[in-house]
DNA sequence: GATGATTTGTACGTATGTATA
DNA sequence: ATATACATACGTACAAATCAT
């Protein structure tokens, strides 16, 4: 039956974690905050056995730290090296897209442009909300069009890092539009098969996003 | 006194993982094995619950797997999955080369000239221990020479995950001074601080490495 | 396919280390 | 500086799931 079986049989620590990192990357839990075990334990209904675990695997992940003895802290990088991860991420995204260009279908790139179109849409009908789901199925596309598994890991990871730190909601109209045509010329590379040319405007497109983040001077509480 | 403090006062989950992973990315534990938490908590005096933080710490860096409630296996990836290693492998490094280009300071570069020359030395003597150490430390030279700690972070997490599957100890004499004289073109092009021609050199240096692995055919037990 | 053995997952108690008065 | 309080680290017991027969 379609649909079945949302509730998978997950271990508990499995479900601790999802929660957990979903509450830090929506900004839930603000970086900086300490996790106390038995806090956790008794808000989920566990024991600390399943919630030591999660927060061990949050902290692999980078979403925390953990400082022996002392408990763990949400992730609060300091400002250098939250700038050092978004030039990283930009890169990383820069390589996807020049895989992506190298190696998409042309099922995929007649997908891409699709999607392009629907952000089209978007920005004609100034739907802020939309851009923002339709901009991640945008990189998502790519993501998968560089057909390189290990890359959109370590991509997707360096993202989910990142979530903390980002507040696209508060993108202007202006902004829209103009990350609506920095897309353009991504897609457009993409379907000549222009590899360097995808890359390097996906990378500067990127950094766009970067200093917009650094002009807000954004500094979680 | 000198070297005091060797075993620093680490968590006993701390001290498992990191001889797990030596133990792992040195061979000594072989692709696909399981690890069975109650034989390591006994072989290494502790209990099951350090080993068990221990594994998910290694699950988290890539060098085990775990499926709940059936144990972990050291990582055995695809042959793809590894293909695909390797390929951001070389990209990695090949934007640690380029912002090395870039970013270095004089007396970085003057570092690097030295590590090379030393390799120089070593292809000379046809040292071929001697070499692989000099090599370790000439990509580490230009890891720091990218003045990115998240870079440096995700290449030597990288790394890590290929080496077990690296062979190294199997380079020719031939190899040797290939490999040295792709180190040349590299480090000129630092040294002029062309970022495009070092990430290019670099990257195709590290292409060349991998491909000597796959025609090796090498394959872990 | 059912049953027993083995291994993992979870709960809980105690010890140890850290922070605070 | 010492002691007290508290959170974490570790060990152990039990429950649940997998596997072997």
């Amino acid at each position: 039956m379609a649909g079945m079986d949302v509730n998978k049989r997950k271990t508990l620590a499995e479900r601790v974690k999802e929660q957990l990192a979903q509450a830090i990357v929506s900004g839930e839990i603000l970086p900086g905050v300490t996790l106390d075990e038995g806090d956790i334990a008794t808000r989920y209904g566990v024991s600390r056995t399943p919630v030591r675990e999660a927060i061990r695997d949050l902290a692999a992940m980078g979403l925390v730290q953990v400082r022996p003895h002392r408990g763990a802290i949400v992730t609060r990088p300091e400002p250098q090296q939250l700038a050092h991860m978004f030039e990283v991420m930009a890169d990383l995204e820069g390589l996807c897209a020049g895989r992506a260009a190298r190696c998409m279908s042309i099922f995929e790139r007649e997908e891409l442009g699709r999607v392009q179109a629907h952000l089209g849409k978007m920005v004609r009908d100034n739907d802020i909300p939309g851009y923002r789901v339709a901009n991640e199925e945008f990189h998502s596309t790519i993501y998968e069009g560089c057909h390189n598994r290990y890359l959109i890991e370590i991509t997707l990871a360096t993202r989910r890092r990142l979530s903390p730190f980002r507040r696209a909601q508060f993108m202007s109209a202006g902004r829209l539009a103009r990350s609506y045509a920095e897309h353009d010329v991504i897609v457009s590379a993409i379907m000549r098969a222009d590899e360097a040319g995808a890359s390097a405007a996906m990378r500067a497109h990127i950094l766009v996003v970067e200093n917009t983040f650094e002009q807000m001077g954004f500094v979680p509480a």
